[in-house]
DNA sequence: GTGAAAGCGCTAACAA
DNA sequence: TTGTTAGCGCTTTCAC
């Protein structure tokens, strides 16, 4: 189906290597010989096998992407970003999604490592982050294929990494309630209190509080199975709040819809801020004020680093680097 | 870095085809030399090269899966359902999007069709549907790569397809609001007038019009660069409407925000259902009664018609399937 | 200027 | 039971 080299030498009546080295514009090959050659590939609308280059050459130009969660806005975006770059960079990425498992990110890990990819870009899961384990991707690495880890990192594995700065995010956004607002009791609202992002985020918040109010932290974690709309609403009902931090993408807008329903001003009586995508962020009137993460120059950041170490082949594995993509913060409607 | 055949064969003193046969359970070879070559094998961790089987085999066990915009929820969810079906046939999935451009999606196409893929899971870009071009789409089914398309289809090209019930689901949808609920002015919203799915839910909603109702079509188009919100704020204030269907997945959580902003109580004053992702119809209170795509079946569809046409390689092209997938209704609070 | 041959890692038909 | 060989499609060194 596919035309090959060996055809195309056949009917011009030249050897393979002539063919293939004209196609590569050799200074071997005689000008018209070249012309007779591009012109019957141009014909057959010939393309080099990618399977049998990756073989001759040893490296496969794809990336390894494993993701937790497609159906998060946020590390969807990130993909978005590494697919943009990779392919400026005249890559592929293979995509495993490993359903927040450690079992099946394992298996993507182990299901690529085979000659498929030349190296991984991953977030990892909320179990092995749990369980902090670590060995799977230490030995993909010393299998000789490099591991990018964004977002959610395993900082046991020395491997590059591209993270958020959340512990200062949070704590800017709690100090902005707080000293710049004079709100009172600021709440943190969570849903992702078991991931590494999770932990650095809510420790920024209890570190703010301590340092700028007079109140304990005050927290409210949502698990999965909660109907996340009932739990905030019984948490407003329950305590005084005017001021809301949210970890995640969803709690915010729902923090802000709850809020209007039970008969509350936003942002009058009360503010609402947190991780979303400007997406999310317009559905609730008014919009969420937004720490924005970025994610597409996470992606994009990801794949720079892979691609540098794919092509340093001789730097060495213990000279890894770290890059802090900075949030930024978009100010809409829910805050003064 | 990865171990061959070759270095197994060597270490043992035996020959290469007697390490792959071993390793394959051939009957040809003596149990105690499979014992010695399986046990180097796993303490090496050998794993056969992908690349070099592909070469072999002619065949890559990989997908290639082209996508519009992978931030849409709908069509996120589309290929997580394509990448857990295909995991489970032991298949890959090499993802480009396309990014709504023709010009992408031919790239993509182009790209990988070069031994990548033994084939394609695809869904039609924007540009293209607008333009009505298919010639790339022909092109390369006749190169041997066989295309399932989904959701957006492309009607003048011959393969197999996996679409929604659109138009019976909003005539459907509209007339529960007209008969069932009894409502009089009911309207459409649609960001998406220039997809084929886009077109066949607004016939639907016309059709029922047409049929139930004694008044016009009354049909709100929003573009990419409005602002949702404004725009739906407008057409409330300026047509008095107890009834909305929204052909996205957007416009009815945005919908129902609005008219609460405005004073209107849902469902009391106004009936709001449309399509979207639970997790979206999360996103007002009261949440969106949803029409549901069932996303995740669409994908798994999709890898089952495109594995099942590579197994039958001498099946005719011209003997295509399409499988609807029927959505169904979720309700909840924005309707009575 | 062109071609023959080796080799990337693997499988399988055939030989021994 | 094991080994030899050819070949998948390509690049590249070395001969001619």
């Amino acid at each position: 189906m596919m035309v090959t080299l060996k055809q195309l030498a056949k009917e011009l009546n030249v050897s393979i290597s002539t063919v293939s080295k004209a196609l590569n514009n050799s200074e071997e090959i005689g000008e018209d010989t070249i012309k007779r050659v591009k012109e019957l590939a141009e014909l057959y609308n010939y393309k080099p096998n990618k399977v049998a280059l990756s073989l001759k050459q040893n490296k496969t130009k794809t990336i390894g992407v494993i993701i937790p969660d497609i159906l998060n806005h946020f590390l969807a975006k990130v993909l978005f970003g590494i697919e943009r770059e990779a392919t400026l960079h005249g890559y592929n990425i293979i995509t495993c999604i490993s359903n927040e498992s450690l079992e099946q990110e394992k298996e993507g890990l182990q299901l690529l490592a085979n000659g498929s990819v030349d190296g991984f870009i991953l977030c990892v899961s909320q179990e092995t982050q749990v369980k902090n384990e670590v060995a799977h991707f230490k030995k993909t690495i010393a299998e000789g294929l490099p591991i990018v880890m964004f977002d959610r990192v395993a900082h046991d594995v020395l491997c590059d990494k591209v993270i958020v700065d959340d512990f200062d995010a949070v704590y800017n956004a709690t100090n902005m309630l707080l000293l710049l607002e004079g709100r009172k009791n600021v709440a943190f609202i969570s849903s992702i209190d078991d991931l590494s992002v999770g932990k650095l985020r809510e420790r920024g918040y209890n570190k703010a509080i301590l340092e700028n109010s007079d109140h304990l932290p005050l927290v409210l974690r949502i698990s999965k199975i909660d109907d996340s709309q009932l739990k905030i609403k019984a948490f407003f009902e329950n305590n005084k709040i005017d001021g809301v931090i949210s970890a995640d993408s969803a709690s915010g807008v729902i923090a802000i819809n709850t809020a209007i329903n039970i008969g509350l001003n936003v942002p009058k009586d009360l503010s609402v801020m947190g991780f979303a995508s400007n997406y999310i962020a317009n559905h609730s009137i008014p919009k969420l004020t937004t720490i924005r993460q970025h994610a597409k120059d996470i992606g994009a950041n990801a794949v720079q680093l892979l691609i540098k170490r794919l092509q340093n082949k001789n730097a060495s594995e213990n000279d890894v680097s770290t890059r802090i993509i900075k949030t930024s913060l978009i100010k809409n409607g829910s805050t003064l």
